[in-house]
DNA sequence: ACTAAGGCAACGG
DNA sequence: ACCGTTGCCTTAG
């Protein structure tokens, strides 16, 4: 018997592993890191988790944009520079705090996360 | 590109 | 427990 006791994982703990599987070089956006942890219209609660995240965690909470492609933090605080970088350090093109997203949005393969994923 | 409105949960009294 | 406010992603215009 492995871990049966994951059936019951918080909506965080859910968004925090779908988070986990952005690959590097991908992003993606809030609510289609809702809809994959099989919680629809709650994008704002991704934000949340992202931010209840401690950075020990190393969650890719970078590879996480708007459905504009543009980064989701104040243009003049500390943490949208930091975004800029992490994201071009796996080579993703910013411009304008903008990212395209037919460059560079994940395309999950549904059975992948069916089989990764505990729900 | 920008604004408005919809949606939804956390928060405060 | 109730309800208005707040915060903020998404969609529509």
């Amino acid at each position: 018997m492995h871990c049966d006791n994951e059936q019951q994982l918080t909506p965080i703990q859910r968004i925090l592993m779908v988070v986990d599987m952005i690959p590097e070089g991908k992003v993606t956006t809030y609510g289609q890191v809702a809809d994959l942890a099989g919680l629809p219209k709650r994008a704002r609660l991704v934000s949340k988790a992202l931010k209840s995240s401690p950075p020990s965690r190393n969650t890719p909470w970078h590879r996480v944009i708007n459905s504009q492609g543009k980064i989701s933090l104040p243009k003049d605080s500390h943490g949208y520079r930091t975004q800029i970088e992490l994201l071009r350090c796996e080579n993703i093109e910013v411009n304008q705090g903008k990212v395209r997203l037919s460059d560079y949005k994940w395309q999950p393969c549904i059975a992948t996360l069916v089989m990764d994923l505990p729900f």
